[in-house]
DNA sequence: ATGCCTATCTATAAGCG
DNA sequence: TCGCTTATAGATAGGCA
């Protein structure tokens, strides 16, 4: 999106690297945290820049509870079967 | 982006909302590859739809290697200011 | 409930000051 | 080198098969 249409490649000029990555770390955020409101999701994201930089963003419940909810959900998935003591509201 | 817009509040009709993240999830992992392609990022993606459902996406190193990482970061935040041993490619 | 389509809305690559 | 601007590529809301 832009002036012109650019390859998904790591970009070598690094002026235009870290320009790049803030723009769309921008943009990342912020459709992560619409991705969050409007579907009522639960997310963590986390990125560490080329230079070593740390960034992050989590829903409403925050980093520690979302990956606690991870490792849960990965137990899970690599043993128990039926996980129905969770998920009060599980619908649909 | 589509035929309307709409405002970032929760999407109250169940399909529409599901319909909603399947695309924006697909749109957001998309943008975090590219990211992480792009500007040689190290990144880590962890989703839950509103059916509890995980979603996940990392960088090459791995969710292991980057939520260590991010440990690491939020350690040295708090207390080491020179992490001067590490970078080797800090230029700029 | 799905998947594909496209008119529109956004994000952003280049430019400009 | 740094924001701010804007034309254009890209994402997606609502439709339709």
């Amino acid at each position: 999106m832009g002036r012109g249409k650019i390859a998904i490649e790591r970009i070598d000029n690094t002026t235009n690297r870290q320009v790049t990555f803030s723009k769309r770390r921008g943009g990342l955020m912020k459709k992560a945290r619409e991705l969050a409101i409007l579907c009522d999701a639960d997310l963590a994201l986390i990125v560490f820049s080329s230079t070593g930089r740390l960034y992050d963003f989590t829903s409403s419940s925050g980093m520690e509870a979302i990956l606690e909810r991870y490792q849960e959900a990965k137990e899970e998935h690599s043993g128990v079967l039926n996980p129905s003591s969770e998920n009060p509201e599980l619908n649909s």
